[in-house]
RNA sequence: GGGUUCAUAGCUCAGUUGGUUAGAGCGUUGCAUUGACAUUGCAGAGGUCGGCAGUUCGAAUCUGCCUGAACCCACCA
């Protein structure tokens, strides 16, 4: 870098592209994110890791950006940040992607050993994997790279496996014959998080059962007719008078011909469609209970793939939702079908491949959730773990009160095999073990059998939930399972932030919490911030399959890392879902243009040869400078307080608004020259620089590669010095009320006579007369002091500041806080107009005025309301009253 | 069926413990333009804060009911 800059070098619009890279590959090189444990206080988050084989979508975008914007922000205040990046192995998800794959090539998973098919996944997972994490790095999320981890990696499946052993082993595990969600399409079970209900329009199917030895029949009423092929009781309410003599009886399920007994149970609801229900132990949950309690016949009659079993006896091999089809026609023949109604219904089906779920009884493994809830529910409620926005706290409290046991093991390959070791076919002929050899000890002490060899075992088939292995992330990317006393995890565990959608609230966020306890006895985590989903304009939520996401990395290059993060965080309000539009991006990209040319403009203002110091010594003599930095005092005490309530984007809006209105529309406008051309003088670009350079760090978390690139174009930096590790602003809390003031009104002053010209249609090139009529001496002093400044944005022939002046005729007039300005037009104004300019302001000063008496005739409003709001309302009175006054007068004044 | 949240300008949202005839951004209208920036500047228009009732001297803010929307949970065929 060369030490002055030339404004040839500076081009005229900001260009992200290159110079983005060249930051990212700056702050990586000189190792500026890489963290190890000192003194200094730790800051750690853990990245929700991303499937390994995903591509960046807007989502991760919004997701990202935020940690990365409180990553920086942490940073810059001195803390040890610590942001762990890594991907998820998405068990089911990687494995139907790779099971397609191969599909694709002709070849089927079937086919396949369990080894063989693995190495297809770890080729395919190698291939694709991490894509998603360079593409992070574009964004500009600022992670500590060396830590990168991945949930089927070695180490953390070691960590994985001692998890389960341990809960095992304390009897939080087990395995057990129970009804699940069975995903056809992945031929697996699930956990009930991963069934998605939705409701459909349904048909209602009434259908007649005859009643053996009568020619009576009983009607129920199915959804799923072709369950009657498994059906092994009718059911009705014992109270129900109808059917009081049909309880006892034997129906006759049609087709199969098979004799059930119709029996009684108040769980029947008597209102519900015929108040008959069929039996079906096999394929519902409810089903199932009844029939453990009435000792009925299970009759499973699905295939795993949703076909019908050899058990089912007719249209074996068919599809269940083809056999429906084909059993109601059959009924219709039969004249068995009554009646068919349509019914809104709730359907479950797979969050992955969108198959509707079956019921199904399986044996599968469990982990029991009761105990693990208790301490995680309990530190949420009592904000020991805090919640952003708090109104998760409700539906977290809901979800842990209601917890049932979560199924953990899957019909997958892909994934972390479940250490179980079966030696023989009983129920209770396994052993959990680390390894083979270990499996084998312990086998033999079980069974009594010394004989037993390593061929006599059989490892379990099955893989753990995907979210088995993420529910350990917070502690196992510090090696905190294996190792739990080493130096990483007891300093950076708990975790400070963790940023995610409120989706996978209770997938991952109530589980990690669960786990910290458990196996650390401490919260993994300070606090969660929830945020939105990125939905379209239309409110539908973005995605692939939907076709109505932009693509992240498009943005990016379009409208630089940095106008895109703008873009996205603007459209974020904390908690609520964000409505997407790219032309939030543009404004993101204008705004970079912005901060841009206000630098090449002090640039611009260098004088050759010379040495510039940014400096924050300001002059007590200019008011603009004062009251610039109580702008950005006040601004930066408000942005705080944003933060510590995580709301970004209202902390960007302030930060917006302080660089473009206040920064860029007055205090450059007042820094300029007197004559175009000729620079500020040193002293002044020093300060305004110094000024510039607080802005810059002030916006560093948001828009972290514009501000490295001017920072580091101000003044040659040495990597020590780089703007993303320097030091977050402290300023003290002492900010110049009077600066703030006394300039504030001159803005007001300015802006009424801006609006004079724009209303009278005055070219603002036309040099003005401007006669301020001041409330008193003082405050015409303090103007007089600072009437350069109305030069700068006004063409200004000549102002003259005091309490006595007589407005001339033929002039317009404006009241700002008690001065009136008057400025001459003759020969220009238009009278009508300025009277109906005048006359609108006096109607409504009277109508504030009005309200403002009402209020004060009010005996009780002046007896009841403190005493400051009452001054407060004589104040206003008087004021309306003497602007009234004014403003009469001015009309009077105009006519005569 | 249970629960939660929300309803403020055309759109997206602020509005801290009730006390300035309600604020911002985008959009919109008019004007401006030979240099920091048209990826710009200036000025304006636009809301009886979903409805009704109540508490209070005073309600966008608190309470109740109604209407409407969204989300979560649940085994009702």
């Amino acid at each position: 870098m060369t030490s002055q800059p030339k404004i040839d070098s500076i081009p005229k619009h900001y260009n992200p592209g290159t110079t983005e890279e060249k930051w990212y590959n700056y702050w990586e090189e000189h190792n500026l994110f890489h963290s190890t444990p000192d003194d200094r206080e730790p800051f750690a988050v853990v990245i929700p890791p991303p499937n390994v084989t995903g591509v960046l979508h807007m989502g991760h975008m919004l997701n990202n950006t935020i940690q990365d914007v409180l990553v920086r922000r942490a940073r810059m205040q001195g803390k040890n940040t610590c942001w762990v990046p890594g991907t998820d192995h998405a068990s089911i998800a990687t494995e139907a992607k790779v099971v397609q794959k191969l599909r694709k090539k002709g070849i089927k998973k079937s086919d396949l050993s369990r080894e063989k098919f693995m190495d297809h996944a770890w080729e395919w997972t190698e291939e694709h994997g991490g894509i998603i994490l360079q593409q992070l790095r574009t964004l500009g999320a600022s992670c500590d790279w060396k830590r990168t981890r991945f949930t089927l990696e070695d180490e953390l499946y070691e960590a994985v496996i001692t998890c389960f052993i341990k809960l095992y082993e304390d009897g939080y595990i087990y395995r057990g014959k129970r009804m699940i969600n069975w995903d056809p399409a992945a031929q697996t079970a699930l956990s009930d998080e991963e069934v998605i209900h939705k409701e459909v329009q349904s048909k209602l199917y009434h259908i007649r059962y005859p009643i053996k030895n009568t020619n009576r029949f009983v009607t129920i009423a199915t959804t799923r007719p072709e369950t009657i092929l498994a059906d092994t009781a009718v059911c009705v309410h014992p109270d129900d008078e109808r059917y009081s003599d049909l309880v006892g009886q034997t129906a006759i399920i049609p087709l199969v011909n098979r004799e059930v007994e119709i029996i009684a149970d108040d769980y029947v609801d008597p209102e519900y469609g015929t108040g008959c229900l069929k039996i079906t132990p096999a394929h519902d949950t409810n089903d199932y209970e009844l029939g453990l309690k009435h000792n009925l016949e299970i009759i499973d009659m699905l295939n795993a793939d949703g076909t019908l079993a050899e058990s089912a006896r007719f249209y074996v091999g068919k599809d269940r939702f083809e056999a429906r089809k084909l059993i109601i026609k059959e009924l219709e023949e039969k004249n068995l079908l009554v009646d068919t109604e349509e019914m809104p219904n709730k359907v479950g089906y797979s969050e992955r491949t969108d198959a509707v779920i079956e019921p199904r009884l399986s044996l599968q493994w469990f982990c029991r959730m009761e105990e693990l809830s208790k301490p995680a529910l309990e530190n949420v409620m009592n904000d020991k773990i805090r919640f952003h926005p708090a109104k998760f706290k409700n539906s977290y409290q809901h979800w842990m009160g209601n917890i049932r046991d979560w199924c953990i093991s899957r019909q997958l390959w892909w994934g972390h095999r479940i250490p179980a070791w079966y030696y023989g076919n009983g129920a209770d002929e396994y052993v959990i073990a680390r390894d083979e050899q270990e499996a084998l000890k312990k086998a033999r002490e079980k069974s009594g059998n010394a004989g037993l060899s390593a061929d006599d075992l059989q490892q379990d088939e099955d893989v753990l939930d995907t979210w088995f292995s993420s529910w350990l992330w917070p502690i196992s990317v510090f090696d905190g399972i294996e190792h739990p006393e080493n130096e990483e995890i007891n300093y950076y565990y708990p975790t400070r932030d963790l940023v995610t959608a409120p989706e996978i609230m209770f997938f991952w966020v109530a589980r990690m919490i669960m786990a910290g306890y458990y196996f650390r006895g401490e919260k993994p985590f300070g606090n969660v911030y929830f945020h939105g989903i990125v939905r379209d304009e239309k409110r539908q939520k973005m995605s692939k399959s939907l076709g109505n996401s932009p693509d992240p990395l498009k943005l990016i290059e379009q409208y630089g890392a940095d106008g895109t993060r703008v873009g996205m965080l603007f459209a974020s309000p904390a908690g609520n879902d964000l409505l997407f539009d790219e032309s939030l991006c543009e404004q993101g990209r204008n705004f970079s243009n912005k901060i841009w040319n206000a630098f090449r403009f002090l640039m611009m203002n260098k004088q050759e040869g010379k040495n510039y110091t940014p400096s924050l010594e300001l002059d007590p003599e200019n008011l603009a400078d004062r009251w610039m930095m109580a702008r950005i005092k006040q601004t930066l005490t408000d942005v705080e307080k944003d933060f510590d309530s995580y709301r970004l984007n209202e902390a960007l809006k302030k930060l917006y608004s302080l660089v473009w209105d206040d920064f860029c529309d007055w205090y450059i406008e007042v820094s300029k020259a007197d004559t175009p051309g000729e620079p500020m003088p040193v002293k002044n670009l020093e300060r305004a620089l110094g000024l510039f350079e607080l802005l810059m760090k002030m916006l560093h978390p948001f828009m972290p590669f514009i501000t490295e690139e001017i920072w580091q174009r101000i003044q040659e930096r040495s990597p020590e010095d780089a703007l993303t590790i320097s030091e977050w602003p402290s300023l003290d809390d002492d900010i110049d009320t009077d600066a703030d003031k006394l300039f504030s009104q001159i803005q007001e002053q300015i802006s009424a006579i801006r609006n004079i010209q724009s209303e009278m249609g005055v070219s603002p090139k036309k040099e003005l007369t401007i006669l301020a009529k001041t409330a008193d001496k003082t405050m015409a002093d303090d103007l007089k002091q600072h009437s350069w400044i109305y030069n700068k944005f006004l063409s200004v022939e000549s102002i003259e500041f005091s309490p006595e002046l007589h407005k001339p005729k033929a002039s317009a007039s404006a009241l700002v806080q008690g001065t009136e300005l008057f400025i001459p037009l003759e020969g220009l104004i238009d009278l009508d107009k300025e009277r109906r300019r005048i006359e609108k302001e006096i109607s409504q000063t009277e109508g504030f005025l009005k309200s403002v008496e009402k209020k004060l005739s009010n005996q009780k409003f002046v007896e009841n309301a403190p005493d400051d709001v009452v001054d407060r309302e004589r104040q206003k009175k008087s004021d309306a009253e003497s602007n009234i006054k004014k403003l009469k007068e001015s009309l009077q004044n105009l006519a005569g």
